[in-house]
DNA sequence: CACAACACTGAATCTGACT
DNA sequence: AAGTCAGATTCAGTGTTGT
């Protein structure tokens, strides 16, 4: 049944692992006018580094529909033409969907923002075309339009989704940066940030440029989180050309596709004036993954840590050899760091590094300090 | 074309002008027992004022998930939500909500909760089978649960979708009644409830009886601006009959459907010792009014404090560099304003709104004040 | 008895490099 | 492809135990 057919999209694995592919070259910081399709059909496979699109919400914006036969869809103003306009606003997002999917990387990311009018059909889409979901956000507008009948409750936010290429594809995440950025917590799924106005808001000839101008910062959280510098990010809506003013602010490459002149020029000038962030501004957080490693034994083959040294855990419950090897002995048994860690809790899993201590100047240190006071004086 | 199939469903256009039906009678206050669609199929058409529906997330989780201090996550992995593919899960939606359109008198209205992993499906079905989205309620959890590997970002909310009969459908919204409970502030789009816990939360033999339970104050809130005294409510998932105690407190009449003998037995219990309009039920809404905090990191976001500005103390003894993350660098030092500003002193702590100060108009001023100027033009 | 310290918990699609 | 193992990772709140 038609149904079936629809949804069950095998899923991709195929960034299980590292995946070798030549990225292809292509021009970036360059607004493409034109057919958001037409021109992503035009890119190779796999060039992207993170997407951010930000479809119509409805037909109107959209301009002409797309159809697979190339007709066009007259507004009529009956029931059954709006079922119809819904199946047209369907395939038009699977449509650009599909081909954004094969031009991202396999360990890219796909972002769209949208309302409770489009955002539902997005995510159903999003699925069936096999990406995966890894958060829904919520854009909590802390100055939002009120609702002036009092028919509702205000709309005071909108949603992003942010996806991956499939449930096992691995995904850009400065998870360190994020939490700096929320003062040392984790940054949750429901973000505060005012509407775009004020001198941010751009103006012709006295009135708004476009009617849905999305502020830079959230944008520039959605690349702080999920690019790197240097990455290419796509927006195949660009409108005024807000993800290319933060792309260029924070050191990525952007290409925009546009059909509207009348955005392309202010998106151009726009995007002229912004100042690019030296270098040093731009290095984020890292997390202690992304650091580099040291073997446990290499502190004890460079003299950081005495064969035969004594460790405990916090509260002396246990007490440990330190041998040549780098392995950990207690009693009759023996075992790295982390195994013999788990073993004597009986935890799956031990982090030896902060479980084991040893005594320095009277004070029972991790041995993690050691590995820290290691890594400054052996630095690249 | 399947897709135009499936959504070519012929629109019932029973509520565009005053429906005359005579309401038929049905038992009130009771719990049936057994399967949602097939009792439902058992009512009478337009007998229901309101339906809230928590169905199945569909979570297709993987393995067993450990936190960092080495407790297990205590999952959902009951047979009810495990569905085979998305295909079955959209079948299963759209059969149980064809059931409730018929059922749900012209001018009635449906409240649907989810998250990522179903909402999309969810939405899709509500307009796909003819409902109206009303709004899109964000529920913004104040204590979720963390992302304990750090790999997204925290997911801190869940979904709600409020939708009449149709696009001209008349529905029921105390206005006045939200404006009223949310300190004479029209009634956001987004609502800030604590999760189901501590007293409220049910017990058997010491462990939870269901693993979702949702909160009173989140059914009480739907209710207060969806429904009149004396409204007939529908829960086709009722689980352990959150929506049957809050209907009972404020005077509503109410219908349950639940399959799970384990859960209907503590519903019952439950909406037997809950109290009808006990005016101590107005205290469970008395939510905590979120104080407008702000993280550093915003200012850098929005524009308040470019990366690169270099900061001091009030004796210029020691500057550090904002980098884009919200971080300050000093030397190859790096974190928080607060852990900068106490490690720099060699302090416990220090908090650093107080301690780093910018120049601006050729005075040092404290970055609190840039705190206060964003406070100033973005508190609603 | 007060208060501090510790333990436990919540709708979660929760590692990654190497063999 | 599956198995192995190093080792990174948590917020707000309730309830219990210990001093």
């Amino acid at each position: 049944m038609g149904l079936m057919e629809r949804v069950a999209v095998p899923r991709r694995k195929k960034a299980a692992r590292p995946v070798e592919v030549e990225a292809a070259k292509i021009a970036t910081d360059t607004l493409l006018r034109g057919d958001c399709i037409a021109h992503m059909a035009s890119l190779p496979d796999n060039c992207i580094d993170m997407i951010f699109a930000d479809p119509p919400y409805n037909l109107q914006l959209g301009g002409d529909l797309y159809r697979p036969e190339g007709g066009r869809v007259d507004a009529v103003d009956n029931d059954w033409d709006k079922f119809d306009t819904l199946g047209s606003y369907d395939r038009f997002t699977k449509a650009w969907l599909r081909e954004a999917r094969r031009i991202l990387k396999p360990n890219g990311s796909i972002w769209v923002i949208g309302s409770y009018h489009n955002i539902f059909r997005v995510g159903t889409a999003l699925q069936d075309e096999g990406f995966w979901i890894l958060n829904d956000i919520i854009w909590r507008k802390s100055n939002p339009m009120p609702n002036f009948k009092g028919t509702r409750f205000t709309n005071a936010h909108e949603t992003l989704i942010w996806a991956s290429q499939g449930e096992d594809a691995k995904y850009t995440f400065n998870y360190k940066a994020m939490k700096t950025l929320n003062d040392e917590l984790q940054m949750r799924s429901d973000w505060v940030l005012p509407i775009c106005g004020g001198q941010e808001r751009l103006k012709r000839n006295g009135t708004k440029a476009h009617p849905t101008q999305k502020p830079e910062a959230l944008l520039y959280r959605v690349m702080l989180a999920c690019t790197k510098p240097g990455d290419v990010v796509l927006d195949p809506f660009f409108g005024t050309g807000t993800t290319g003013a933060v792309a260029k602010r924070l050191g990525r490459k952007w290409i925009g596709i546009e059909r509207e002149d009348s955005y392309i020029e202010v998106a151009l000038e726009r995007i002229e004036a912004a100042l690019p962030l030296d270098e040093s501004a731009l290095t984020i957080m890292q997390t202690a993954r992304q650091q580099p490693k040291v073997a446990f034994g290499t502190l004890v083959e460079t003299g950081y840590l005495a064969p035969g040294t004594i460790l405990t855990d916090a509260r002396r419950r246990w007490r440990a050899e330190v041998r040549a090897d780098g392995s950990l002995a207690v009693g009759t048994d023996s075992g790295s760091i982390h195994k013999m860690g788990a073993t004597l809790q009986g935890a799956p899993s031990c982090n030896g590094w902060t479980f084991w201590h040893h005594e320095a100047e009277g004070k029972l240190l991790p041995i993690d300090t050691l590995r820290q006071t290691y890594l400054l004086a052996n630095e690249p």
